[in-house]
DNA sequence: ATGAAAACGACAATCATTTTCATTTCTGGT
DNA sequence: ACCAGAAATGAAAATGATTGTCGTTTTCAT
């Protein structure tokens, strides 16, 4: 692991949810400690391929990282306040096994994300 | 209604699906009429408060357009070849209503899309 | 110590989208 | 038809996130 990695972590840890590049880059320089904001972007990157951080989107489409457990799941997030709320099991995953076995397609994986208004908003 | 909104809501139907505000241009400008890319954007942005079209976002951040009301469905994707299934209905839609429901979010949308190899390759 | 390879970061490039602003088209009253 | 003001248009510039380039620095094994 990078250590430019280590330290998009510990930030994203210290942001605690969902953080752009851009924050991320804020939150570490703004400690004093130097970093270019390329290197965050390269970093965010090599932790979605590992799969150690989610990226989802701002409604203006701009990227949002953060720390991710290693276990499948699905997030239904607040298009307002951004709450996340993360979504185990459930029939989703008989459904897209159901859809893979019948058109015969292998290997199967799949992304589902539900947005909408959350209760408080 | 704008006569720049009607021919961009043409070329939606026309599409058939989803498309970007770039593709949306191509259309029209591919058939010989004038349109600026400007005005389709300015017709987009009409039609999304109007709630006549739907707004998602690709990976990439692209913002991609549909007519409301367009028949919603999922896609089942050939990570080789690309082979394309649209899947209408299924479990997906009740468990996204019950997720919905269980944690009190209104207004609820959802994405959702199956990455596999299809028996052909 | 030395050289190769990886990581870094300043800067430029790219690309979607927005803003600006001058020009064109529409509209209503005369 | 004529004309002024309003609305719409679109070319070009501005914006802002993300990516590419490339020279420099760090790491690491020999
Ligand atoms: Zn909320
Ligand atoms: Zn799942
Ligand atoms: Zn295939
Ligand atoms: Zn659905």
């Amino acid at each position: 692991m990078k250590k430019s990695a280590i330290r998009v972590l510990q930030s994203l840890q210290q942001a605690g949810g969902f953080a752009s590049a851009q924050e991320v880059h804020q939150l570490i320089t703004g400690k004093g400690d130097r970093i270019g904001l390329t290197t965050i972007y390269r970093a965010l990157q090599s932790l979605q391929e590992e799969k150690l951080v989610d990226v989802l989107r701002r409604e203006d489409g701009e990227a949002i990282y953060r720390l991710c457990g290693e276990a499948h799941h699905h997030h239904l997030v607040c298009k307002k306040c951004g709450r996340t709320v993360e979504i185990y099991g459930g029939a989703i995953e008989k459904w897209a096994d159901a859809v893979a076995d019948e058109y015969s397609f292998r290997e199967v994986e799949h992304s589902a994300d539900l947005f909408g208004t959350c209760s408080q908003c």
